[in-house]
DNA sequence: AACCTCATATTGACAGTGACAAGATGGAGA
DNA sequence: TCTCCATCTTGTCACTGTCAATATGAGGTT
């Protein structure tokens, strides 16, 4: 008699009550997102996909938008999380810092390039929600906070050249524009990506 | 008895052949993705706006990608003149002649943001279209021949990181998420470019 | 234990969309 | 003048997001 599924993602006879629901659509939305890409996006889509009615989404998220609103809040966590993991794995002298952060900024939106665009080039989600727009600001204060330990102030032209030196690089992989850099053997278009990034930083 | 109207978007009274469908789907187009952006796009509306029925387009377009494919080749030329309008503007030196391509670059980004978006990230236009492929390659050509004028080489490196810079402020505007840079007088913000733009060209 | 409440979920409906098929129109060449 | 056929319209279909009405059942109260 297992009465409890131990709250992960599990395979369950439906029930009415589905007790996760919240997750699980976040879940499926994120899959979604990932195999259709951002413009062929359903909300009905991911209703089937978790199993359930295509009005269920509604009680928990409001609408469409609201569901990629929450989902872009949590997109932006794990951007913040892909920048701090290449920082962890780099040496702590505040330019190698940012350069680390640059190419986990480049690593999240070419292996999710549909979660990029929708916290980056998106008008869906409500930006100004603030579950959103705390996770958003976050993620430029992370930015912020590297290039002042590089640099001492925090000098908005710093800021904007790393900030868009990464991003540039970032959306045009996730757009699959690079295609000079694309076919570098991987350890060699990380080493581009370091001289590139590296140009950015004042000094 | 007016036989013709002079091929420009004129006011005429409704009649059954158009004549100058084609053309004014497009103008129609553009006018509607600038309003409602590119998410909100519909074709049914655009066809509503040209003043013809909502199966017209299918004629000249064959679907909604095929009008948006035409509207994305006509987005490059127009982006591509953006670039040029402001080199010819500036010194012959090749690094002006960079940053003043930047500007352009970030102008046409900021002044049509969903037309922008449209051409860089979007997956609804067919890039593997001729007419849109010729217009998107004459682009980076523009941008590659600028760099190269540069360094005497076209290095990779480069010219991605050209590119990136001036795409990644380009794009982070067209998203209005630069407010430290927004926020500064139009004359310092064109300053503040031209600075962060020459970061990027390597010398 | 029985009950009741109300968040959670379903079903059904509506207007809007892109695509397709079938028919109407009229310009251009024979 | 007549005919052809590219151009444009009307009608329909499956699908979408949203809303309203209804059903379910988990959890607290008695």
């Amino acid at each position: 008699m297992e009465l409890e599924t131990p709250l992960g993602t599990s395979p369950e006879k439906p029930r009415y009550h589905h007790g996760a629901l919240q997750g699980a659509l976040l879940a499926a939305a994120e899959a979604e997102l990932a195999e259709t890409g951002l413009e062929a996006f359903s909300l009905r889509q991911v209703a089937r996909r978790a199993g359930v009615s295509h009005a269920a989404p509604a009680h928990h998220f409001g609408d469409a938008g609201g569901l990629l609103t929450a989902l872009a809040a949590e997109g932006f966590r794990q951007f913040i999380a892909a920048m701090a993991g290449q920082q962890a794995a780099a040496p702590p002298d505040p330019r190698a810092q940012i350069v680390a952060a640059g190419q986990g900024y480049i690593a999240f939106a070419t292996e999710r390039p549909a979660l990029f665009r929708l916290i980056f080039s998106s008008g869906r989600p409500d930006f100004a929600a603030p579950e959103l727009a705390a996770a958003s600001s976050q993620a430029f204060q992370h930015l912020s906070r590297l290039v002042g330990a590089a640099t001492g102030g925090e000098d908005p032209v710093d800021i904007a050249a790393v900030w868009a030196m990464a991003h540039g690089l970032a959306d045009l992989m996730a757009a699959g524009r690079l295609r000079l850099i694309q076919q570098l053997a991987p350890a060699d278009r990380d080493r581009a990506f370091a001289a590139i990034l590296a140009r950015s930083i004042p000094g």
